[in-house]
DNA sequence: TTGAAAGCGCTAACAA
DNA sequence: TTGTTAGCGCTTTCAA
């Protein structure tokens, strides 16, 4: 690799005016601009982005820190993310926390030892003192951290609300809830629409709602178990695509037919969803859109702009499958 | 964020005196080192990594460059890779290249410029001239680029032979197979296992092998075109598992029972492959193992060390579904 | 319109 | 055992 010395030299001008012409700035006459560009071709010269983030201090890359990039939902987002970040240059780093707030901070620090421009994190466990206190562009994705960081994430509970209300719309008699891990606020709050829409109902008891923890086999076993013990479930609202999936095993094995003998409904509208025989109903997110936003609003803050909206808040839509009857 | 400096300053030594420290290396008085210690702990300085490469010429990152990490193959690969680098204090940059040679390019540019330290990349359109004229270290995953290029495979040929043996012995009487794109290694590879298992037999005509692109919908039309025409195939042999799931699919559609009617078989045991009904017997590769080698391989190219093999080669093995009758 | 030089934060050779 | 200093490759101020 050349050095912006040895342009200079062979353009016999001074690195300073060869840094202008390859950044376009300050004045630079018509010829001497020829003769850099051509030394630059001949050298086949480029930049050191090192050299350059050491003075800026910023490095044209950022982290996407997630859970575990495995999970389906999250290839989804980083695709999104990264490509909105290579048309702009940007470079990203991809992390994976396993949901362990020691990694997460761990990864906090390693990004900014390496001037990483700015960060977008999937978390349930990083407080805003974490953040504060390291000073970098952050913006939440998924699931907020607080009403003070930035964050991009769906209407939960009102996506909940519409799944329940669609079951009970074709019919269901008796909904079970699937839910997700406590503490993880995206859980939570389906967790509260559904409980919205159902405690009211005279058949809901407490025992319709399980924890399948977004996991395929403990949603397996814990839907044989609820399924075994209440037969006249008709209904299961699944926290999400990945859970519903294991519902699905569960009423093979159990040798109940869905969407005849049994509506479900999931949530995240992930690819996977579509690819399952039935295809499962589910209440998707944009997904893409989710990530392009986060990636936009981290360019805004790391480009010192101030932020038009805080909180980007996303609805879900019903995306019909073939697991609930009509 | 704290200086070399403002430590040595706050230390009252000279910053050579706390660059021995914090890289552990030359003499230094045990007092003095306490001293430092306490410096840096109370600044809370952390060292500059950007500062450090610019030093070394090394960034302690290396980049994994895939088609597309929507891909669900790709994903199991990228958390074997950080989980190695990761604990290795390395960083990973991801970049998605849609098999686009361009964007390969773009990206292997780019990565230099940022002094990164080695590539893992999954390629079917680089040659062995990109590489050597931008010098630095790469290892192949999934897909040789040439022979003197490390990498990290498996035995498509063998697993191929593999999976059609099984059929065979489980009784098909007519075997089809779903092939992946031309041109990309792997899938040339299964196909020609797939042929010198059977272009001997009586019933075999070139028809019963279709392109389904490693894509699941256009498997899906494909299948569906192939068992209309000739309803007699009772095995089927897809090039992957997300081709697979075109299959079952196209099945579901026909109303073709699998595996009582249709036995299939898929390539390459990814996690997708154990959600689906049935749950598809496959021709597993070690995905993490493969991540993880590519990744090691890496790490000593980096280091410096020879490598002790130049190509790593792995054998696939039958991963025992319900899509395929006993 | 151009060049000289300082400095980004660090490491390592050399000197003391 | 410690300090001084050059230099990694670049950008930008200041002066010419």
């Amino acid at each position: 690799m050349s050095t912006i010395k040895e342009v200079a030299a062979e353009a016999k001008v001074s690195v300073a005016t060869v840094s202008r012409v390859i950044n376009n700035n300050g004045y630079v006459n018509e010829e001497t601009r020829k003769k850099v560009l051509q030394a630059i071709s001949t050298l086949n010269y480029m930049p050191n982005e090192v050299a350059r983030s050491l003075f800026k201090k910023q490095s044209k890359t950022i982290a996407l820190i997630v859970p575990d990039i495995k999970n389906p939902f999250f290839p989804e987002i980083a695709r999104a993310i990264e490509d909105v970040m290579s048309s702009q240059e940007y470079t990203l780093i991809l992390c994976n926390s396993d949901g362990k707030v020691e990694k997460e901070i761990m990864y906090l620090d390693a990004m900014k030892q390496k001037y990483v421009d700015g960060i977008i994190i999937v978390t349930s466990t990083l407080t805003p003192k974490h953040i504060e206190t390291r000073d970098i562009p952050i913006v939440a994705l998924d699931r907020k951290i607080s009403p003070d960081i930035p964050s991009v994430t769906v209407n939960n509970y009102e996506g909940a609300r519409q799944a329940v209300q669609y079951l009970k719309k074709i019919g269901c008699q008796k909904i079970a809830h699937i839910r997700g891990p406590h503490a993880i606020s995206n859980a939570d709050e389906r967790y509260k629409g559904f409980m919205k829409e159902v405690e009211n109902e005279p058949w809901f008891h407490p025992e319709l709602v399980v924890n399948g923890n977004y996991n395929v086999l403990e949603t397996t076993e814990a839907t044989k178990g609820l399924l075994t013990k209440y037969p006249d479930i008709d209904g299961i609202f699944a926290g999400n695509d990945y859970m519903a999936i294991g519902v699905l095993k569960a009423a093979v094995q159990l040798g109940i037919r869905i969407p005849e003998e049994l509506s479900l409904i999931g949530f995240d509208g992930i690819q996977l969803s579509q690819l399952t025989n039935p295809e499962i109903t589910t209440m998707a997110q944009p997904i893409y859109e989710l990530g392009l936003t986060a990636a936009e609003q981290l360019l805004e803050m790391i480009e010192g702009k101030p932020l038009v909206q805080l909180h980007h808040h996303f609805e879900v839509k019903l995306m019909d499958g073939q697991s609930t009857k009509r």
